[in-house]
DNA sequence: GTAACATTCAAACGACCGTTTAAAGCGGCT
DNA sequence: AGCCGCTTTAAACGGTCGTTTGAATGTTAC
């Protein structure tokens, strides 16, 4: 029909017209949202033809949820990953908040598989649309994440014996919105600012004051 | 021109088409977003004429803009007020950081101007703006927040004197992006809840156990 | 009544949207 | 050579967008 097979014809003749797409996409979807950016600049800044989203992905949505699940699940199976070494370091124990919280918002540093900071221009992106209305994502996020919340949810729920099930699932979704939150809005931090801030762009940082932060909230009685 | 002046002719002859528009274009701009509400959406679901929108307000920018004055203005108002309410009281000793919190999370519960969850819609609507890429609100909402951030900011500072001024700020970053996204998308507590959750709905509640999740972020060293 | 004003209305404007089409380009193959 | 997939291209499609227009409608003041 008109997507690519699996035979892959020379690989890399003329520079691959669908990878660009979806890096540009990734990048104007952040900076502007999905429906105010139309396919025109996307293939536009892409240098591609207009007609090349439609071949190679069948539709705009269709684009969509490619540049999400080419980035969001290799960040969600991190994320399982570090939590399930740390259980196994475990043997049984309950792991600490500290451990398990960290794992879940450190997990977005390990993105960069090939470049600088893709990962980071992802995340920016996952952010906004976690409160995107534009529909139907939210059950590709939803599948997507299912996995991820069960098994956090389980180390959690060992971890802290003293909460009911209901603190913790409302404690997750604080934490879940704080970290969408503070990686969309990294500029909203100037406004509070007015003051210099030591390391405004170092993820790392940022992500370890994060980390302590939601610890605190998860551990309060 | 063609807004109204300071003359009202009859005040409310056939009910304001200016009201109804604003309170239909709040509900759908925080049900679909921005770019993807039409004004024709909004004029057909507020059974006025299309061209009322521009009569009245100029454009759809200019819109948007008056559906935020008109609700975030009082917000903030609201939030100083019980800032300086609890200053009062204290007498120049520092507040307790569950006061300040509290003040300003539990704020949002007063909108309830007229009637019964239009302050709440708003929340919704706020929130998902925060991260909302489309421009040229980001100034009107830093203006708009300058002053909460300001008093809130100091009170803080003076609560919490063992923590640097940059602890605060970043603090102060979580607690807006939390609040931003609790409100922006509580449905997505079902995809974590998988359990019968007691009160999915009752905004003081979920505003109480936010509140505390808060306290202990700011407190923790 | 009528002039002046404020509001509503149906219709149209040009611009941009996502998508489709049909022809052209091009490498690998026999 | 010629044919065959795959990909790119330019142009157009129908539709929706925000906005504008000019006439109709109501409302107030004299």
């Amino acid at each position: 029909m008109t997507a690519p097979t699996n035979t892959l014809p020379h690989e890399r003749e003329h520079h691959d017209t669908k990878a660009r797409i979806l890096e540009v996409a990734e990048r104007l979807f952040m900076e502007h949202g999905f429906s105010a950016t139309s396919l025109r600049m996307i293939t536009g800044d892409a240098k591609v033809n207009l007609a090349s989203v439609n071949y190679h992905f069948g539709s705009k949505e269709a684009l969509i949820e490619a540049v999400f699940t080419r980035r969001l699940s290799p960040l969600n199976h991190e994320r399982i990953k570090h939590l399930e070494e740390l259980e196994a370091s475990a043997a049984g124990k309950p792991l600490s908040v500290e451990d398990i919280v960290d794992a879940f918002v450190m997990s977005a540093l390990k993105l960069g598989d090939d470049q600088s900071d893709h990962g980071v221009v992802f995340l920016r992106l996952l952010g906004r649309t976690f409160s995107d209305p534009s529909s139907s994502f939210g059950s590709l996020l939803a599948k997507q994440y299912a996995d991820v919340v069960v098994r956090y949810k389980r180390a959690l729920i060992k971890a802290l014996p003293h909460l009911s099930e209901e603190d913790i699932v409302w404690r997750m979704h604080f934490m879940f919105g704080t970290m969408a939150y503070t990686n969309a809005d990294m500029d909203a931090i100037n406004l509070i600012a007015s003051c210099k801030l030591a390391n405004p762009q170092d993820q790392a940082a940022v992500l370890k004051r994060l980390a302590s932060f939601l610890v605190a909230g998860f551990k309060t009685p």
